[in-house]
DNA sequence: AATATAAGCAACTGATCGGTTGCGCAAAAT
DNA sequence: ATTTTGCGCAACCGATCAGTTGCTTATATT
């Protein structure tokens, strides 16, 4: 069971979970019913992110509502960081020749 | 074959990998070196990293050096951006209670 | 020319994953 | 009080995965 954050999101009906819990926290049946898969799967996901802490289950009489801990994500933040540098200064070599491109990207 | 970025990141091995070969590009054989495992298991995750552009190889006589394409991380980057909001708004919203926590998390 | 080395490719294997169905339990609704 | 609804849990299944061994090819070395 190794249930790291990286390893949460590496799943597209995960992401898209994280996505519309979101913009409002809901229920499994009312995150199911946005997906074409039982609400037992959709569960499954959710107990997945919830060991994690991407989620937070609330109860709430015999619901349950799921919500997202944004602050979670700032693992793979966290992690991304490293890399971000290295991101930079390749674009800094490349001066001449992709100075258009780069000024294309500032620009929308 | 569902070979994104997220997938290629949420294994241990090849996060191990990519930070490897941030620091120094590297031969498959050079890498295999730094781990438990086979060439060929190493050879696997490289030709999945190289497969969504997170790694290029260069072919050197009868070597092959990989290296990593820093650029391409942004895209989990670029995913992540959608929450940041979220997660610096919640902090907004504790504010009485989580201000010495936030002083806390800024000393260090 | 013979040998050693670097690497990719293919076939196989056990483990994990994403999904299903079926069940039991507790809270609401009737 | 009975039924419906929302949910988690468990067992099962096919597909994919991470790793192995064995092979071939091509470049260096001797």
């Amino acid at each position: 069971m190794r249930r790291d954050v990286f390893q949460a999101i590496a799943d597209p009906t995960r992401r898209a979970i994280i996505l519309l819990i979101a913009a409002q926290a809901m229920t499994p049946n009312a995150i199911a019913a946005h997906f074409d898969m039982t609400r037992q799967a959709v569960s499954k996901h959710l107990q997945i992110l919830a060991e994690c802490d991407l989620v937070t289950p609330a109860q709430s009489g015999r619901e349950i509502i799921y919500e997202l801990n944004g602050t979670k994500m700032g693992e793979v933040d966290k992690w991304l960081e490293q890399f971000r540098k290295i991101w930079e200064d390749r674009f800094n070599e490349l001066d001449k020749v992709l100075l258009t491109i780069k000024k294309q990207r500032h620009e929308n």
